[in-house]
DNA sequence: AAATAGCATTGACATTTGTCAAGTAAATAC
DNA sequence: GTATTTACTTGACAAATGTCAATGCTATTT
């Protein structure tokens, strides 16, 4: 149930068996179903996920109701609300699971913790912060230059997965446009 | 010449005098003119810099040669290429002064020796990192949900000395819209 | 199996934004 | 100070995207 986390930790440090062992009991495992939410509006985010089966999405919901993608998570990928999750303060994002998932969940004070007793893992939770940092930059980039037809096209070639996996009007949400104009994007090319 | 800069470390952390005077070692102090670069593309950026006066802009340039902005700072912000930084990469950015500038640049080394000398200044730059991850959030939330003239909006709340020191064409291509568009936005408000 | 609700597709049309071209204003160079 | 370049504005038109409404499809519920 650790398989893919320590993978993609080991991937980037090296952690000891022992280390590993006691990585472990920091951690709290949570199963999702579809459509549970893993944090709601409004609420203190408590923990950061790290997806080991299953897809979530975060997203803010507008005046008028419409619904705004910020990210998608994968398996091997992690998600939470960062500011949320520093500060204390209520989250203005909703969290939640498209499949039914698997989750390991790391409270602020297990990942203090975590930190002190395991310090090498600290590095890897930095190097995680820069890459998410630098991912949302290109996404950002990508964003101001590229017509919807190209962002389409950009986001199809670095994640086919999440284009599989994820319903097609959230895909819309998700790089700005109406879901009529990403269904016409689509019919174009068959 | 470092005024500005404790002024913000000293908002989320406290210093001694002692500790100030560390910090100042390993800083370069640099001016820069208007229109010189501090980062070429193609360049390993060597130094992520603290903007003591003056304005500063990173962008990419495109097939088509236009220019895509991605970031200013003004005084108190800093800025650099964190990718390359880190890695030792060549950058995919350019990074220019829009003002005369004065500016306190630490090179990788130096970070490493302050967090070492000074520990108490990494929870100042953890923070930093957390605060601009939320930032470039919060931009990514307007892009994807806001027309042209709410985008200009909103930066104009947020951010009313950008609009001001900024050419129009800059702001233009950090929100993604073109010159003209920008122009008649701001025309049909006077 | 039938009923329901949500999702994707399509067409007609409206609105927003982009493109091209020209002209003016402002900044910079000589 | 004049010349030259660069930035900003404006108009006419084109292209992209959004809106609204109807339809069929798929999955879920009962």
């Amino acid at each position: 149930m650790f398989e893919l986390y320590f993978k993609k930790v080991n991937e980037k440090i090296s952690l000891t068996a022992a280390e590993e062992e006691l990585c472990k009991s920091f951690f709290v495992y949570k199963k999702l179903r579809k459509r549970q939410y893993l944090l709601q509006e409004g609420e203190v985010n408590k923990y950061t996920a790290f997806v080991e089966k299953g897809v979530l999405r975060s997203y803010t919901v507008g005046e008028n109701g419409a619904e705004h993608i910020l990210q998608f998570a994968l398996e091997g990928w992690s998600i939470g609300d960062i500011y949320s999750f520093i500060t204390g303060e209520p989250s203005k994002y909703n969290i939640d699971a498209l499949e039914d998932s698997e989750l390991l969940l790391l409270s602020k004070p297990a990942v203090d913790e975590m930190m002190l007793r395991v310090p090498k893992i600290q590095q890897y939770y930095y190097l995680q912060m820069q890459n998410a940092y630098v991912a949302l930059q290109r996404r950002m980039t990508m964003n101001i230059s590229q017509t919807a037809e190209e962002k389409y096209k950009t986001l199809l070639a670095a994640y086919p997965e999440i284009i599989q996996r994820v319903p097609q009007h959230m895909i819309a949400s998700y790089l700005g446009v109406k879901p009529e104009t990403l269904s016409r994007i689509r019919r174009k090319k068959l």
